[in-house]
DNA sequence: AAAAATTCCGTTAACGTTAACGGAAAATAC
DNA sequence: GTATTTTCCGTTAACGTTAACGGAATTTTT
């Protein structure tokens, strides 16, 4: 009763050889019709599962992964540190990983990288998309030769990866709003959005900019108004001058840069009246919650990202198990407070 | 290079048999000590590391974990089911899980439990402690036998589980503080913690309150005063009169009852000047955050720790892998806005 | 000195799955 | 009618590890 089902009872109970119920599992083909059903049936009456010791030592495939993921600043090095401790915890169970870096700034060596991660003819792929055109012809290349990948960081319309992993921004958004406000009047309230031009490409800044958004109009029905500051690079951000007045303000910076902002908060001295949030646990970011000029930096978790995205795709190739086709990172909140637990 | 080194690879280069080799590896005696030594040498040299698929098929052991855990409320009813998946997700792979569900308020039943778990000859144990005379005996004879366990929820001082999971209680209190201070000048503040008497025996409990009061010490070195209400049980509750007055307070829960004081803001109407902090995502604590009366719900992920004890113990005994001495879970928060992601 | 015990090691048969190989029986072609 | 495909199935040798078994060589006992 509770000893493990075999392909050898299966083909005894349906009096047929192995060769035969390994042929019907895999659908080989050359089995008659008749005792396909037949093996079929048994093997589910048994609640057969297959032995994935056994399978694999015979097989004994190194299965290969390629990662097109960014590099060059810490959030993505993060994800290449959770991509490399994955591929070490499964390694001896045969997962090979080969990575191919791209510049952000660059479409050229993200499409560049994309082809050489092709070229190796991996058994599954992980991708962090840059822009949709190269993305979607990738995909479709994959998707045609049966070949999984796993998004993540940011996900595309009309694709069909195993499985999305990345952090709730939208919630992380929401959130961010909701702290932002906690305690204060609608009259208190002076929100402001500060964000790059550039960033207008980020799906994941785009979605926490509009879940920011959202809560205002939920919460306050229109009586509160958000400014938003599309500036156009760094240097433009020495022409805002938020803090010349003794009004409150409440600052959301949806990209990784807060710490910018709390520079020149540190310069006015102006804290007691400013609430500032951000995102990533960068150095920078770090040093300005530690002098708590930043109030909450939201932490997407990029290293867990990297990971369960090899993760997922060992769960598939190697154990064939079902994944979850959206995967969210929890969204850890870093304070003055906390901030020691994470450093 | 790229191809695994077997014990067939290592008996060749050492001129010994595979035999010999796999009594050095798992050191059964019976090998002189030079050839022992030299086929140390040489494995370590190649780099081998035993092939688990091969391994675990010929042993094809199974492993069974038995959990005594609590049981009664949605908290551990989310443990059991974290432990349900993971034995699920596991059984495949040679895991079998028992449980020994306990009622929180007897004690005796804990102990029965745990003994009935330890007759079962288990290969590794899930335990949430209750007192701790019991389990240090139990863990004793463990530890003699050489039976791993982990602690769920709360651990014990002086003795050596394989892992400890759970909630980073201290944090979480610390966190809590945070918001509930967050925005408003020590002389708004009138900070209240309330508790039933039964709570001084639960640590998560007792360690939330202390970072709940830490932070506020630390924030404002004395300057602010905290009360606590260490109540008799659910009865006594009504005899409080926080909402008479129109002053503002701020109430933290460390337990799961932040519902019964939502339900007597409730009648007093007075939420404006009222901000609450509450543990575990119940159905009654749900319906108050949907309401607005409760402002932030801390969510230890119960089912999350109950998955992780179990993930613990396979990546243990079948994968021989070195797991964490401690694993917290992420602290969720969840908030009126939030809320619907959860349900 | 032979007999007995001990030390040390090689051989071998599993574990369950996979897929190549070959071959009998039936169907089709000449 | 025989010759040639086609259909369908059984047999078998791995994959790497484990541990029981047996046996040669050496040491100890009588």
């Amino acid at each position: 009763m509770r000893k493990k089902v075999t392909i050898k009872d299966i083909a005894e109970s349906a009096g047929v050889s192995i060769g035969t119920v390994d042929r019907v599992l895999h659908n080989r083909g050359e089995v008659s019709k008749k005792t396909q059903e037949l093996v079929l049936r048994i093997a589910k009456e048994k609640h057969y599962s297959t032995n994935i010791f056994a399978r694999n030592l015979k097989l004994s495939k190194e299965y290969l992964i390629t990662a097109v993921v960014p590099s060059g600043n810490q959030y993505w090095e993060l994800q290449h540190t959770g991509l490399q401790d994955a591929a070490e915890e499964y390694k001896n169970q045969g997962i090979r990983l080969t990575t191919y870096p791209y510049n952000i700034y660059d479409e050229t060596t993200f499409v560049e990288q994309l082809h050489k991660a092709m070229a190796d003819k991996p058994d599954g792929m992980v991708i962090a998309p840059f822009s949709k055109e190269p993305t979607r012809k990738v995909v479709n290349d994959l998707e045609e030769e049966g070949i999984p990948y796993v998004f993540i960081d940011s996900t595309m319309a009309d694709t069909n990866p195993l499985s999305f992993i990345g952090q709730d921004s939208y919630q992380s958004g929401f959130l961010a709003a909701k702290l932002l406000c906690y305690g204060l009047q609608p009259s208190q309230m002076d929100l402001r959005v500060v964000y790059q031009k550039s960033d207008i490409h980020n799906k994941a800044i785009l979605d926490r900019i509009e879940g920011f958004i959202q809560y205002v109009n939920e919460e306050f029905e229109g009586a509160v108004k958000i400014a938003r500051y599309e500036i156009e690079n760094i240097k433009s951000l020495k022409k805002l001058d938020f803090f010349t007045d003794e009004q409150a303000i409440q600052l959301f910076v949806p990209n990784t840069k807060a710490y910018l902002l709390a520079e020149k908060l540190s310069e006015k001295r102006a804290k007691k009246q400013v609430r500032l949030i951000g995102y990533d646990l960068t150095p920078q970011n770090s040093e300005y919650v530690a002098l708590g000029l930043i109030d909450f930096i939201i932490h997407p978790k990029p290293a867990l990202q990297g990971f369960t995205g090899i993760e997922t795709l060992y769960k598939h190739l190697i154990l064939k198990q079902k994944v979850a086709l959206e995967q969210f990172m929890p969204l850890e909140i870093i304070t003055q407070e906390n901030l020691r637990y994470y450093q």
